[in-house]
DNA sequence: AATCTAATGCAACAATATTGCATTTGCAAA
DNA sequence: TTTGCAAATGCAATATTGTTGCATTAGATT
């Protein structure tokens, strides 16, 4: 069975053609992706509001995380630490390069030692980091 | 002179009755607001496209930050580090607590020592926590 | 008070997102 | 294989957020 597949049978979801095609998408795609990005690397055609709640299923069922950028645009981008459903993992950096508006998921980056005074109850940490990208640092 | 006006003055900008308004909503609030907040707590009443214009001003001004937040929507506070133009200084943490959707600016919380593989050039860092702030916690 | 530049208001437009409801479809049980 | 049901989808309508061009107004300086 297609690595798709297997994903949405892991976590209860019916199988559908849309659903296929948008996680095929995220295997595809390292970088995160914003919903119009998405819609254009899609082979099949529908409708853009069964996308955003495909988006906000995969994303309340732990397979994939929203990224909001300093551009404005939301993003996703499929979990790789396991996410448990309602509850996201993610403790890694992303990199947002301001040339070409790539979110990239840096996996291996260590954020321990942040701190926080008292009172709060941290969750999970999101940490945002602008700049240029290796390809575009070059050019 | 108010401090409104101070603040204006300091920056070589006109004082005018909007940008007062939309000044002393940031000073009276703490946390960081969206468009939409800033709005429902202006005394007086303006063309809603003078207030994304006003707010890109004090952001190039390095009067207010911008914040991308997990929700998607994007907020601003007041820069407390004296932000130069074109340049924010802004080091410190936000919460964003995913119960009342309140930002809060944690000024002094060390977030140097984060680090990022090579051929990547950074020029900022933004850090959103998230969970439950210290109000929304006891409850 | 006169002048000039900057700020504002208005109109139009665009992108993104949400909701209700009718229809279709996946899937499991019969 | 067929049937039945809950879930998924499509469509229409509406809301929110943000941008741009242009005419008008108003702040600051002389
Ligand atoms: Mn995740
Ligand atoms: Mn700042
Ligand atoms: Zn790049
Ligand atoms: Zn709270």
């Amino acid at each position: 069975m297609e690595q798709a597949k297997k994903i949405l049978k892991s976590h209860n979801l019916k199988i559908t053609p849309t659903r296929i095609a948008i996680l095929n998408v995220f295997l595809t795609e390292k970088n995160a992706l914003s919903a119009s990005q998405i819609k254009k690397n899609l082979i099949i055609e529908f409708d853009r509001i069964t996308l955003y709640r495909t988006l906000l299923t995969f994303e309340t069922k732990g397979i994939i995380h929203k990224i909001s950028s300093p551009d404005g645009i939301v993003r996703y981008a499929i979990c790789t630490d396991n996410c448990p459903a309602e509850q996201h993992n993610e403790k890694h950096l992303h990199f947002y390069c301001y040339k070409c508006g790539k979110i990239y998921c840096e996996e291996d980056t260590d954020i321990s030692g942040i701190q926080i005074k008292s009172g709060f109850y941290i969750e999970s940490i999101q940490i945002i980091a602008e700049g240029l990208c290796k390809d575009c640092y070059k050019n």
